[in-house]
DNA sequence: ACCAGTAGGTACCAATTCGTAACTCATGGA
DNA sequence: TCCATGAGTTACGAATTGGTACCTACTGGT
């Protein structure tokens, strides 16, 4: 997804969410960022290795779109081989609470649903 | 996005941040969450309404997904013509405080964008 | 001479997505 | 009698997406 076209097509601009969410919503980037947050500034090839089952092609575009939303930062250093290094920006960062509060909600969830699951399966195994 | 396939293809299994952002990501999906949080239980035709250019098509769609995952509860009443009521559930409503959050964030960056641009602006205007 | 690694870019291709338009069923109104 | 309503469903079709495979340039190792 490519941050040029936020407003699904049509009208109903301007949700200041939309624009948030669709930056996190693109597939892998949650991935990204919090392996940029939890192992701090990495190179392209380490990310990729991290971030297994990612394409070249998807976490150079993905990289991109962060860049472009001014929420990850890419240093470019000449060498030979080139390194470029990407690292989360001040922005960035500014979403740690609230995925971290997804992260949250998310796993009390899960554990939740387990648990619901676990309960209906010995109800099962009650009345039989 | 249904939300069976919530790993993108391959491994890379569980982040508890995706399941959650799978589902706030879905094209609409905030707006729809934003017409209940604010608006209160509305009926199927009055969200259509309101979220200006979604086609039924797409709200069916999105609703389902949204009650499969126990955000949003659908009460069928059938009479003639039939009344379908949505609501947000708690779980829906446990999203709340994140999603203000996301939208202050959105809306301070929105913002401090358009502070840059006019920064910008005033500075060429004043090199010329 | 040949291969591997770095950080990608490009072309192609199949699958998915989302919109549009038409259809459903039953009733009440002009 | 024909139309509209409410809450959808279905079929079709064009556009987008994301994966795969292959290309770059440069150098260090064997």
């Amino acid at each position: 997804m490519d941050a040029s076209k936020q407003t699904h097509g049509k009208e109903s601009a301007s949700c200041p969410m939309d624009f948030i969410l669709r930056m996190l919503m693109g597939p892998w980037t949650t991935y990204i960022l919090y392996n940029l947050k939890t192992h701090g500034p990495q190179r392209f090839g380490e990310l990729k290795r991290r971030v297994a089952g990612i394409s070249a092609k998807m976490l150079t575009e993905r990289l991109r779109t962060l860049e472009g939303a001014a929420l990850v930062r890419r240093d470019y250093e000449a060498t030979i081989p080139p390194k470029v290094t990407y690292s989360l920006t001040q922005r960035g960062h500014e979403l740690d609470d609230v995925l971290g509060k997804l992260a949250e909600i998310g796993m009390r969830w899960e554990a939740e649903d387990a648990a619901l699951r676990a309960a209906r399966a010995a109800e099962l195994k009650a009345a039989e």
